[in-house]
DNA sequence: ATCTCTGGGATAAGACTGAA
DNA sequence: TTCAGTCTTATCCCAGAGAT
């Protein structure tokens, strides 16, 4: 594959010039106050499960569990780290929160542990105890007890960078270093990447070497450019290139002609490239 | 003839694990 | 460290049954 960064830099450049369009995780539950210590377990519970299923779906049934005052206790940790297991997976379960149904009511009462646990019961000591250094956050993510992540579902390499991006863009922390962590990479983000041609050629087989390559290019092709009068980070390409696919390389794109159903009004429509794209747990591409 | 419903099969998806 | 395989369930698609 070929990292076309010169392309790559024209993309971000429009992309970032766009106003933002909203995503799944904007809308707070009603009650909660921006950037509180619920806002913060809010965000960072829900995103552990942001991954295999509808993101729109995911937030709703999120902020629906916590404004049900029967299940709001999930969101903190202490109680988490109470409550057994059999009445979390119940809880999770009432509003559709917990999608597998063993995984995830496990992995959440784990997080809420290590938080209750390590952190007095608040994120922000944990994010403290990191300088509120993003590199250096995402390495304590990967920490384990015993052989036992401390940190599962919030370590993993889409979800870690997700999350700085929303304590960032969501909870308003502001972090250091922000320049070093790399685009979160989902279908829909390399999808993006791929039909606007900034990662292009033949690829086939597993998909991790394919998104190395997309988190290089956009490293790459924010260097130089602003947004809001600072620098660019790779993070902000995010929200553009995640609504990008969603609402156009996703939806039904031609392969011949590397058209979508909005292909008309998008503002990237001079860079769609034809040819294959198949993002699964595989990837199969030819442009 | 046309609809609604049901169930089976395939598919998608990212983190995790364990083997190499 | 890298790679292949496993986990898990909503959703889509389609065929066939049953209802109108």
């Amino acid at each position: 594959m070929r990292i076309d960064v010169k392309r790559g830099q024209e993309v971000a450049k429009i992309l970032l010039s766009t106003n933002s369009n909203e995503m799944p995780e904007d809308l707070l539950p009603t009650g909660v106050a921006k950037g509180s210590r619920e806002h913060l377990m809010f965000i960072t519970l829900t995103v552990s499960l942001d991954y295999i299923r509808d993101a729109v779906r995911l937030w709703e049934a999120s902020r629906e569990t916590f404004e049900d005052q029967k299940t709001r206790y999930l969101f903190d940790p202490t109680t988490l780290f109470e409550t057994p297991l059999e009445k979390i997976t119940e809880d999770m379960t009432a509003h559709g929160l917990a999608q597998r149904q063993h995984k995830d009511p496990f992995y959440w009462k784990k997080i809420g542990e290590t938080f209750h646990e390590k952190w007095k019961n608040d994120p922000r000591n944990f994010l403290y105890s990191c300088n509120l250094d993003a590199p250096t956050i995402l390495q304590q993510l990967k920490e384990r007890d015993n052989g036992h992540p401390l940190y599962p579902f919030l370590r993993g390499e889409k979800i870690g960078p997700l999350w700085i991006r929303m304590l960032r863009d969501n909870v308003g922390i502001e972090l250091k270093n922000m320049d070093k962590i790399p685009i979160p990479v989902d279908t829909h983000v390399a999808r993006a990447t791929l039909a606007t041609g900034v990662v292009r050629g033949r690829y086939d087989g597993n998909s991790r070497n394919l998104f190395n390559d997309i988190r290089s290019a956009w490293f790459e092709s924010v260097k130089g450019l602003k947004v809001n009068g600072r620098s660019a980070v790779a993070l902000d390409l995010d929200e553009p290139l995640w609504n990008l696919s969603k609402n156009g390389c996703s939806i039904h794109r031609d392969n011949a002609t590397g058209k979508c159903e909005v292909y008309e009004t998008c503002k990237l429509k001079n860079y769609c490239v034809t040819g294959t794209i198949v993002i699964n747990n595989k990837a199969e591409v030819n442009t």
